[in-house]
DNA sequence: ATCTAATGTAAGCTTGACCTAACGTTAGAA
DNA sequence: TTCTAACGTTAGGTCAAGCTTACATTAGAT
């Protein structure tokens, strides 16, 4: 997960997980897309990969990517972990609250 | 969401958003949980505070610390939206793959 | 007023991220 | 084979992250 959290940090490389969300696309086409050179998308890219994040396919001289949408999986569980135990430590903290108030009741 | 992806990309940062999760804590007593000098967590605790993922709250001469979970809503968001477009994109897929079928046999 | 406890802030160093320019590599065309 | 297209990789420079030590600040206690 550490890999992919450093991977999605990067706005561009974010921006490359929305262009190979929905299609394969090769460097050069995804390159194209930004105004940096091309060896710093194709880092990009080995980045993205190394993070389990993209795949990668060659055709000929060619390199297809394509998003694998299973990276992003474990942040995925962590965020949604954390919603449900933060949840659950609400209702805890309310039902202390609770027990409090009728506490001064009795 | 720039700044929470930055901010939880930091281990130790990820492992003080867990402590002050459930209860409010100090500076002092989550220093202490740490290897790391306190100024070096008293900097994690300013980032994640910038970031939005923790309140601070001052009571004498401490400072009490607590988990602000829609900080990482915007985070969610993206990753819910990014699974539901991806499952729309399969979607629209299957059914590209579909007609294909059909209209081979055609 | 002074002293002390609990923190934050600033300066300086080290390490890693990121970009570019130059070079290496692989697959297919001529 | 030779040439070319499409990429990746390396070397090197720059800027930001992160850690430590030293100093500043704020709120109570004496």
């Amino acid at each position: 997960m550490e890999a992919a959290l450093r991977a999605i940090a990067g706005p561009r490389r974010r921006r490359i997980l929305a262009l190979v969300r929905d299609d394969e696309l090769s460097a050069g086409e995804i390159a194209a897309q930004f105004d940096v050179t091309r060896p710093a998308v194709s880092q990009d890219l080995t980045l993205l990969k190394e993070a389990g994040l993209v795949t990668e396919r060659r055709n000929g001289t060619r390199r297809l990517y394509r998003v694998r949408p299973e990276g992003l999986a474990p942040l995925k569980s962590f965020l949604d972990e954390f919603w449900d135990d933060r949840l659950e430590a609400l209702k805890r903290e309310s039902e202390r609250e609770e027990r409090k108030k009728r506490g001064r009741r009795d």
